[in-house]
DNA sequence: ATATTAATTGAACGGTGTTCAGTAAATGAT
DNA sequence: ATCATTTACTGAACACCGTTCAATTAATAT
């Protein structure tokens, strides 16, 4: 069980080229070419060996899920960082996109298998949870650095963690939408960039009417 | 082929026992469950029949989309209409969430197959395509009225048709991160209130500062 | 009653994920 | 270096899948 031995290293070292060869399946002939026998193929092994890796089919696919949060993550912080705080979230919502938009496979599986998946755990609450989520965190410390610098306003129901959540709400329905119901029309960044300041707007001090109450309804 | 012979009276009505079998498979044992066979089962046919009425498997899920994508129409319109516009259309966007939550399968099917399939023609033009959505639509109209009275400012770049987009995007990203990352977590209809008025203050008349240019990153 | 058309099916093909008994290889102990 | 034991690997099989097609049955038109 020693993980340094040579062979854990060789065991991780397949199960690396089994993810590898996973994604690059899915990249190159779309996730319905992704099977068993087809991993197996590119990695020169039989069907069965597989399973001394991975316990089946699903394991292998939120593994390469995890693979791709983790390049998602740092794809949100991947741009020039000598620009004010407004314009870091803003941009950080454009890399959020851009991301979907260049690995639309990787995004569509990483959020469909979510469904599937066990991402969550009834017994932790919310903010718990996408607290080790290192993507959100990402967005969070952007939205903090506002907070903390007062251009946007918190109240006690809705913090600074609620503003980082819509943010990411915000930004993932542009990108789900673009990849699915828009998926042939060209990309307008700057219309997107509107969209970003026109939600951030909405969250900044202004000299606006009282708010509706929001439980107006249940 | 006249359509109101018995004969095609006949054919329509199998055509929707399969569309109704395949909702209920999916509904009560999940997508994953969803077969030819499983569905010849149901309605007493053997599989090869199946392939009388639909081409294929693909064909069929598309009616099953194009069902939910109706369904979810008539959602949009499903609540007390005597509130004023602002409210109106923040209620569009929660009953939006609530068909997500209630159609769970549904919805995420709706929202994945639309990837795979050609909803989107190259030829046309994104507005065009999507005044053809009777979902989009509903949720187009709700812009209309504050845009015609005045309580959301509009641009020559950004009118009523991208802050209906926008609206779409939001509640959109409300509802898939909920169904997905947020799976098992309780949802807060009030949050969720507080989230999209703040999305439409955005859009709101205010002494806000001069928007930072769009184009400053390519 | 007969000819024609449409509807239905059983059997098959090639694919899938997964299991398991059996073989080969690597490791640990002597 | 030899042997015993654990680990790695595989071929064959199972039960499923979507789909096709020749053959058969039912419905319609003449």
């Amino acid at each position: 069980m020693d993980i340094d031995k040579p062979r854990s290293r060789r065991t991780g070292r397949i199960r690396q080229a089994i993810i590898k060869s996973a994604v690059e399946i899915i990249h190159h002939e779309g996730f319905a070419a992704l099977s068993i026998r087809r991993i197996a193929d590119a990695i020169d092994y039989s069907p069965a060996s597989i399973y001394e890796y991975f316990s089946n089919k699903e394991a292998i696919i939120a593994a390469v899920c995890e693979e791709g949060f983790t390049r998602l993550t740092t794809a949100l912080t991947d741009y020039p960082p000598q620009i004010d705080s407004r314009m870091a979230v803003r941009e950080c919502g454009v890399q959020y996109i851009r991301f979907a938009q260049a690995n639309p496979d990787y995004f569509l599986l990483m959020f469909s298998m979510a469904a599937t998946q066990v991402y969550s755990n009834p017994e932790e609450s919310l903010e718990h949870e996408l607290r080790r989520s290192p993507a959100f965190m990402v967005i969070h410390a952007h939205i903090q650095v506002l907070v903390d610098e007062g251009s946007v306003f918190v109240t006690p129901q809705y913090g600074s963690f609620q503003i980082a959540l819509s943010a990411w709400q915000m930004v993932h329905g542009i990108a789900m939408l673009t990849l699915t119901m828009q998926r042939n029309a060209p990309i307008d960044y700057s219309v997107i960039r509107m969209t970003l300041d026109a939600w951030q707007r909405g969250f900044s001090y202004t000299e606006h009417e009282p708010q509706k109450n929001a439980s107006d309804f249940q």
